[in-house]
DNA sequence: TTGCGAAATGACAACGTTGTCATTTCGTTA
DNA sequence: TAACGAAATGACAACGTTGTCATTTCGCAA
């Protein structure tokens, strides 16, 4: 039979196996500078010897912090991934974890709830990513010494957020519309609800008026390639439509196979743009101009903030990452 | 100027105001039937009045167990989005959090520095998420006292694992091409490194060979949609080439789009499968059958399976989540 | 060898909870 | 009203670290 270890091995068994005392043993994993090489060396190999292991718990409690930023998704979907990914290779860099709390399916979930949820769990600071509107954004106040960052495209009138800059990117495309002598640019716009939509909606209508060009009416689709499609086919016969703006790459790409099985050509009849730049993954020649958005950025940025914040978790700042076009040949120069 | 309220509120401080002890304080939180109603009441508003937050190093410490689940990324990758997503859900049912880290681009991570990393965190046991092989993956010894789950299509010799069917999906889809009067069947690979590649293809072979059909050459992809065109270029200069399968969906979508661009029907001259059911939400109207695999269903049961195993963390069991065929239009049946 | 300042080490309290066990208070019954 | 058992409450230690401050040991010069 096995020898019955002890549950957890503490660092006084090890300073007892070394002969040293439970302070050195401590010394020896904060400051190994500060004592006698002889003396670590005899305390490492208690430690190896035991399988210490220092105690999460108890170091946080003496310290007072966690070294854990917590984050809560409200919503998961595939354009999160890359944004995690930033998240979490930025805590890597500076040392922190991450706690990871979601919002289930089904459930309501206000910025209170998720809040309090969080403050029960070992965070330093906190970043929020919504991408819907919830009913208590605007009376939202964060806990006082726990710095908040909310990744949404609004402004929040207490706590820190960042943001792509969803109108920005709608605008841009609008522009090189404009620029390449379109006169005017429908949209196909992704579901209502999400904010993305609603900013990027929001980006192709100003851009437009900042032009004195009346904003046609928008096209209703789901973010799926089907509900581009159908747009398409209305978009196909209306003899003014030369530019549209699809709200994301399925989208876009749906239109341009409605253009085609209409008989038009894209670009030559009908230009095209879309978001997120995706579509390469998918089609093989892909030629859809599109903007992206830097969501890996966009996550480091939101964990650099909050880690800026810890210090002081009532300060307020508001960040915008601009998107990219990605230019390829789905844009027709009518100039000259 | 405001009162300066000190750093943390803690159960002392309640029970003072309450005018209680620490004991009952504590039993409020976690044993209300235990005390007297008006009691109850009054240290729950001296709780409100000081805004207690139970502090969790200090309950951590006392209990021995987080109530938190590590979760290694090696590789985050959009499949990996459910998983996540089923992971988080179940965890939130069984009142657990996740603690996250991830490997770094570039950074070359073993299980045993994962392991070692996720001890110094609030984790009560974890979860692999492997998707390329590692070096030390046979040798690997997980800690005594923290149950660990790889996800991986892999046997351990001493971790429990849970993976996709991946071999079974593959297998799955060339029985459905043989049964309907194919008598080969080519298949495109996705990248070398990736263990669902590998998978894919084993079953494929496999399932060739259990027919006594020897598995022609197979076309190295990349996932993306060129690599699959490029393969759709030269299948279809092969005479009996009738079947195709790709290791997703996106180099499906470029085999098709090759073949047609030689002037080949899908399904009428040639049939393809794919794999991860993605396709229609780029393509409208999409037509690919395509093996699917339940990501979320994955993840749900790594954290069951972690869960069970709190108490016992060396018991190791192995759980394959099949896959389901998605039938479209794009196989042909031979038959007569 | 002695003395000295600096370096190394140790004793002990504290962080904020929960478990154990003792004590007080309550509601009933005699 | 007294006595009793049950319910409610409290005092104190313990969890495994780190900070403070006191003590010991070391290296070097006199």
């Amino acid at each position: 039979m096995a020898t019955m270890d002890k549950k957890n091995v503490s660092m006084n068994d090890v300073a007892i196996a070394a002969g040293v005392s439970l302070k050195t043993v401590s010394r020896v994993i904060n400051e190994p500078g500060s004592v006698r090489e002889s003396t670590r060396d005899k305390v490492h190999s208690a430690m190896e010897a035991l399988g210490f292991r220092a105690n999460f718990a108890a170091r946080s409690l003496k310290l007072g912090r966690y070294g854990c930023i917590g984050v809560v998704l409200f919503h998961l979907s595939g354009g999160a991934v890359d944004m995690i990914d930033g998240i979490a290779d930025a805590a890597e860099e500076r040392g922190f974890a991450l706690t990871m709390i979601k919002k289930r399916a089904g459930e309501k979930m206000t910025l209170a709830e998720a809040a309090r949820r969080m403050s029960q769990l070992p965070v330093d600071g906190m970043i929020f990513n919504l991408r819907q509107m919830v009913d208590d954004f605007d009376t939202f106040e964060a806990p006082k010494d726990l710095k908040t960052v909310i990744i949404t495209p609004m402004e929040h009138p207490t706590c820190s957020t960042v943001s792509d800059d969803q109108e920005g990117g709608a605008r841009m495309a609008c522009e090189y519309f404009l620029n390449h002598g379109h006169k005017n640019v429908y949209f196909v716009s992704g579901k209502k609800e999400a904010l993305s939509s609603q900013c990027r909606m929001k980006g192709w209508r100003a851009a437009l008026e900042a032009h004195g060009i009346e904003p046609p009416e928008p096209l209703q689709g789901d973010w799926n390639a089907d509900s581009g499609y159908a747009a398409g086919l209305v978009l196909a016969d209306k003899a003014d439509c030369t530019a549209v703006l699809a709200a994301n790459d399925c989208m876009a790409n749906g239109v341009m196979m409605a253009l085609r099985d209409k008989g038009l050509s894209v670009p030559d009849d009908v230009s095209v743009i879309g978001f997120d730049d995706e579509l390469y993954k998918t089609i093989p020649n892909s030629i859809l101009t599109s903007v992206k958005f830097r969501h890996r950025e966009l996550g480091v940025r939101a964990l650099n903030e909050v880690v800026a914040g810890l210090e002081a978790p009532s300060s307020r700042s508001r960040t915008l990452v601009s998107g990219v076009l990605v230019e390829r040949s789905s844009v027709k120069d009518l100039r000259a």
